[in-house]
RNA sequence: GCGCCGGUGGUCUAGUGGUAGGACAUGAGCUUCCCAAGCUCAUAGCCCGGGUUCAAUUCCCGGCCGGCGCACCA
């Protein structure tokens, strides 16, 4: 059982119809996969659990925007200078580096990601470029362009370049301006999305783990840095299992097991929304049915932390003694409201007011265009916003009898009495700010193939070897099997009524008369199906039928008048199966 | 993307230069009836393309897909 978990997961979602690879009739292509019909129910119960953690208790809103997305937006976001980077390997060592990286470094050349291939494989040859690992010569070695997003034509002809986002993140983002209307104005406030990304991942590996098709589950929460904090005491005694930065740089390093409020005051987790979220997300992955012992919460190393972001850790689970990455946790500042308001027309800041109007002094002009227009032609309008930005920035510029401005490389004088120049004091009620970001983002994929993966028992069941998930019912994509013993009598058509009435219930029901009675349960065992409920000879007689609980295998009688009641009580938690086992002792 | 190994019913696998056998699963019937029982029958397979050959699932080449290692994972 300790090993190979995967490769009998992966056997086991085949067969069973939690998900495989899609197109196999054509050959099947790389990371591309389908959930199939119980798959497709668990993901939908993991995303719903997610929705209601941390979305609905959280109190945050969610959208639902588009999968392809115009060029501009990634040009804001950096995502299309992914798009761009330049690979060149060494021969000698096989270490893969940024060509256009090691142009830059060793010529006059500042942006290089611009410049095609060949050329950079020629400005390689011409300047002697060696590998910065071993020093090996590069000169005559391919440079690969890769290309990490999905490109796509929108609209007919000569149609505008789109691409499929590689995250969810940006369409919300984006949609900051009227997001932030829609929430008054005012900070904090969450915006989440559980949405497709797309990857063109060089290598898909491990199953769902890595695939270029994914689901993620997103949350953006803007908030004030100055003003806004965590409701911090409401996750300061939820146990964590913390993996820092300094413990991976160490020899030995090892977990240290806390709480996010001591984590906090040690200084161990240093944002406190970041602690926040990590308070948040534990108990949801032990919820959804992650091993709590096999989770951690491991700090990015600051080689791998993106520059603006102040702190990053990732959820983690292992599984066949390796770790990967379930879900990042971010604080990342401004950047990324800040990069969109550099590209677009847009505000991407709130207006937050003061507690007390302030009186300030502000510089003003007010150009005589019909000075400036004569005199400098075109340029003119140029000339205008830059006198206002000078005086916004350098008041004492406005001494001299001149002004001199600098508009596309081109200095313009203009006579101090032209620019309108003028000190005021006015009121200001307020500022206007870029919310920072923070950013807890879930793999749905991969936190679905964990709990299939860490629900997998295997035990005896009479002497017979059977296989198991024990998924918690919340998630579990079928919560009861209807059975009749025999498929005669009146017991099948009792049966199927009984099957009938749980489903208007809200049950999700498999009705399986098929063959023997064991049969039938592995069956929903294979599946985690936590309760199956069996027609017999006493059902018809005496109104009572058998529910048989999975991981114990045990049994007990409930009349049927009670039995979805009795089941929806399973299944949400409010009753254990120990308690409808006594009851029915009592009775 | 590079290197090594592999690809046979739904699943797991045996085997072969003359087109394949098992187990499990699935369906029908008999029997049994609360934990994968038995019997009978049935359905169903050599990844794709090219080459060598009288003949290729088998040998060779290429592709696709998978596993492992390296790289990549913004």
């Amino acid at each position: 059982m300790t090993e190979d978990v995967s490769e009998r997961v992966v056997e086991l979602a085949k067969r069973r119809g939690f998900f495989f690879q899609s197109n196999g009739a054509y050959g099947g292509v790389s990371g591309f996969y389908t959930y199939g019909p119980q798959g497709a129910t668990l993901k939908d119960n993991v995303e719903d659990a997610w929705r209601d953690r941390f979305a609905v208790a959280e109190g945050h809103m969610e959208v639902d925007a588009p999968t392809v997305m115009p060029e501009p937006v990634f040009e804001a976001s950096g995502h299309l200078d992914g798009f761009d980077d330049m690979l060149v390997e060494c021969p000698e060592c096989g270490e893969n580096h940024r060509a256009d990286h090691l142009v830059e470094d060793d010529t006059e050349i500042e942006e290089a990601e611009s410049v095609p291939t060949e050329e950079v494989e020629d400005l390689i040859a011409e300047h002697d470029l060696v590998c910065p690992d071993c020093g090996t010569e590069l000169a005559g070695q391919p440079v690969e362009e890769f290309n990490l997003m999905f490109e796509t034509n929108i609209g007919p002809g000569s149609s505008q370049p789109g691409y499929l986002r590689p995250e969810t993140a940006q369409g919300i983002f984006v949609e900051f301006p009227r997001l932030k209307e829609y929430a008054r104005n005012q900070l904090p406030f969450g915006v989440t999305q559980i949405g497709k990304a797309y990857r063109n991942e060089i290598s898909p590996r491990n199953s769902i783990i890595r695939v270029r098709e994914l689901t993620q589950a997103e949350l953006e929460h803007f908030v004030d840095p100055e003003e806004d904090e965590p409701p911090l005491h409401r996750v300061e005694d939820v146990r964590v299992t913390l993996y820092p930065a300094d413990e991976q740089e160490k020899e030995e390093g090892g977990y240290v097991e806390t709480t996010v409020g001591e984590a906090v005051e040690e200084g161990i987790l240093t944002n406190d929304w970041v602690a926040y979220y990590l308070g948040v997300a534990e108990p949801w992955y032990d919820r959804v049915g992650v091993d709590m012992d096999r989770f951690r919460f491991r700090q990015h190393l600051s080689g791998e932390r993106a520059h603006y972001a102040a702190d990053c850790w990732d959820a983690e689970a292992e599984i066949d003694g390796d770790w990967f990455e379930l879900a990042g946790f971010a604080y990342r500042s401004d950047y990324d409201l800040s990069k969109h308001a550099e590209h677009s027309d847009e505000e991407f800041t709130l207006f937050k007011q003061y507690d007390e109007p302030k009186r300030v002094e502000r510089a003003t002009v007010d150009p005589d265009m019909s000075y400036l227009g004569p005199e400098f032609g075109g340029d003119a309008g140029d000339v205008a916003d830059a006198l206002e930005r000078k005086a916004e920035r350098d008041r004492a510029a406005f001494d001299g009898e001149d002004v001199t401005v600098e508009t596309d490389g081109e200095e313009y004088a203009v006579p101090l009495e032209k620019t309108g120049f003028g000190v005021e004091e006015v009121t200001e009620s307020g500022e206007h700010i870029t919310p920072h970001v923070v950013e807890p983002s879930f793999g749905v994929d991969r936190t679905v193939y964990t709990v299939v993966a860490h629900a997998y028992r295997e035990d005896e069941v009479d002497g017979e070897e059977r296989s198991y998930l024990d998924l918690d019912p919340e998630v579990a994509p079928t919560t009861v099997g209807v059975f009749p013993l025999m498929d005669k009598d009146g017991m099948d058509e009792r049966a199927r009524d009984i099957a009938a009435e749980l489903r208007e219930d809200g049950h999700d029901v498999t009705y399986d008369d098929s063959g023997a009675i064991g049969r039938r349960y592995r069956r929903q065992d294979e599946v985690g199906t936590p309760f199956c409920v069996t027609v017999d000879y006493e059902t018809l007689e005496a109104g009572t039928v058998t529910v048989r609980e999975r991981d114990t295998t045990e049994q007990t009688r409930v009349p049927v008048e009670d039995l979805s009641e009795t089941l929806t009580a399973l299944r949400d938690g409010d009753r254990t199966f120990d308690e409808v086992l006594v009851a029915a002792d009592a009775e």
